[in-house]
DNA sequence: ACCTTCGGGACTGCCCGTTGAT
DNA sequence: ATCAACGGGCAGTCCCGAAGGT
């Protein structure tokens, strides 16, 4: 008849746990709160005392989402080099596409498209993210080419760039033609073509 | 003798036009009928005239997008032979997406992440004009290879999605990121990498 | 994605029809408008602006539950006599309260168990439907006694009530006891000693 | 030396009495702790202290209400043949639901209502003083019949129920319409019909 | 084509059951 | 056992938004 818990911080993370699918589904405008009140099952008030407004649960549900479905991704064991570490990357970031533990594609995509007009401090939050992963990979592939595992002759943040908006292209392509093969497809073709340019001969 | 008798299908066109930009840029569910009062210069009763719901007119408006945004780049002249169409198309599309006509960036990626999960009708609708693309260019490198303008050994199909793919996310990346470079450098990248597959040696 | 009909007389029957199930089984404080929003279908706002509060529509949906589940028993078959018409009317009765289309059990023993110290313009609500039920079985016995269907020595007001208390009764002990045998037994019995008291010798 | 180590066991009596009148007016959703804190004279941390929740206080409650209400009514004096134990059993029955020690009406009644459909482990509780009740009469006539004081030709269980049943019917009509004349009227004729069925002639 | 209409939607203030500090 | 705070529920509100009726 009653929660049991009492607990403030743990109802504030299930509720951004809950509505984190929701919102990735939906999108922001496209999530009503009545969404969340059945996704949570909290009342409004109860959702309210956590969050000031939907804008502001909508960005922690987002960074879950980031954190769960793609961060997530760059955690690989330690005693890797480079080379072993981008491999790593890109395995687990494949595996999570196929294999998502939250529905509604890739957050950062979702929320960039929805947000680049919109609202301007998410957009930030979505642009910093992104960074976050750009700078991950680039920053691998530095200390790849200063440990000699790959070649010296290529700029690295565009590297990573390159290869995080094919990815994106392909998660794009294959949920609106509902195929996963064109993912894999082109997610295997980028990482061919990545190894060729910046891998040692 | 009223003025009354215009122009009907003129007054269509011009509510898609005028609202095309708004749900461009808004998408569908941030998109609120009152904008496009604003933006039409229509009363809403004007518009309903026109259109049963507001996701006919969604719809309509996502159709124009595409034609004037997108399929128009595949508008090339006559007599040119499946390699200049190519260089033409990527051309035209490059240019497109630096100098758009209509703001909010490419609405094919726009709907697709909106409607992926949200509208089934309007997700067919969208998933219709990604094959078109697609098949634009796939067609015209079948023809290519047929006429060995290009390789034989790669699927056109698959060259076609990952171009696509890699175009789409450069558009996106760009967009978070507030960086025209950005996508200028991906889509030269890809177009190259993409020239360094098919073309012949 | 919007509900078509736009008809605020359909919408508030549609409203009063589906949150009458729901007062019947949980009663009135233990009603949440929560409740009412997932059993409807409709949001609060909507809900509220057909009733100015949750009494206005409890009390709507308790007529509705009078009316389906008591008061259409009493809708018997023209040109039956008396003694006819009262057997009919238990008949229905019975078969109403043992094949509900509404769960909960009798809405008059549930209200005015809840109402009778708690609401005063609610319990003279449920009073004055209780006494519609017993005015209508009395006012039968009357045109009996009159008629010559049934014996005149007896109170037709209080062997009305008295048959009346049985049945509540009944059900009553069948709902707390989840058994059905225990009304129909009891049912039956009231009427039997209620024939072997009316009824000519 | 403090004055603390009181009597622990009577303080909780004393909250189970003067919160049982409550429960009892207003049912277990009506009743609010503040009301209970006020009747009882206690602050809710000491009422907490004993209970661990509404809901246990509220059985409590309960229980006493039924044993003050009820079952106290079935303790006659030793040395009564059946049809004498029953008749005082009747006897107290009807003045203690005419002059109550405690207000609300019969609270078997009041929870079955409230707690058939709503908390199970309650609507058990409830149960079994139901039974209780119904046992303790329906044990009285086998005995009576054992004994040669009633006839032979009933089933003492359904005749018990259907005492039951008429009663609890006429404290329902007698409360809604605030008129004590119906249920002295229904009790007299019930125990009169019942008389007549199961006396010996 | 304007303006009402009806339903949705974000949000709120207060209350309630429960608990921790004293 | 007191007292106040805490976390959540709950009735209710106001404005907007999509639709028609006139």
């Amino acid at each position: 008849m009653k929660r049991s818990t009492r607990n403030a911080a743990r109802t504030k993370q299930e509720i951004i746990a809950k509505s984190a699918a929701v919102f990735n589904v939906h999108g922001y405008a496209g999530t009503k709160m009545q969404m969340l009140v059945e996704a949570t099952g909290f009342q409004m008030g109860g959702i309210y005392r956590h969050f000031d407004t939907k804008l502001d649960l909508a960005k922690a549900a987002f960074q879950h989402n980031y954190e769960v479905l793609i961060k997530s991704n760059f955690a690989v064991k330690e005693g890797l080099n480079p080379q072993e570490r981008l491999t790593a990357f890109l395995r687990n970031y494949k595996k999570s596409a196929l294999n998502p533990s939250i529905p509604g594609g890739c957050p950062l995509l979702n929320t960039a498209i929805e947000m680049d007009d919109t609202d301007e401090s998410f957009r930030q939050l979505t642009q910093a993210s992104v960074k976050e992963v750009i700078d991950t990979i680039a920053q691998t592939l530095v200390e790849g080419q200063g440990q000699g595992f790959f070649m010296a002759d290529f700029n690295p943040r565009e590297e990573a760039q390159y290869l995080f908006a094919a990815i994106e292209g392909a998660i794009m392509l294959s949920r609106i033609t509902k195929d996963v093969k064109a993912f894999v497809h082109i997610f295997d073709r980028a990482v061919a073509d990545f190894g060729g340019k910046v891998g040692k001969r």
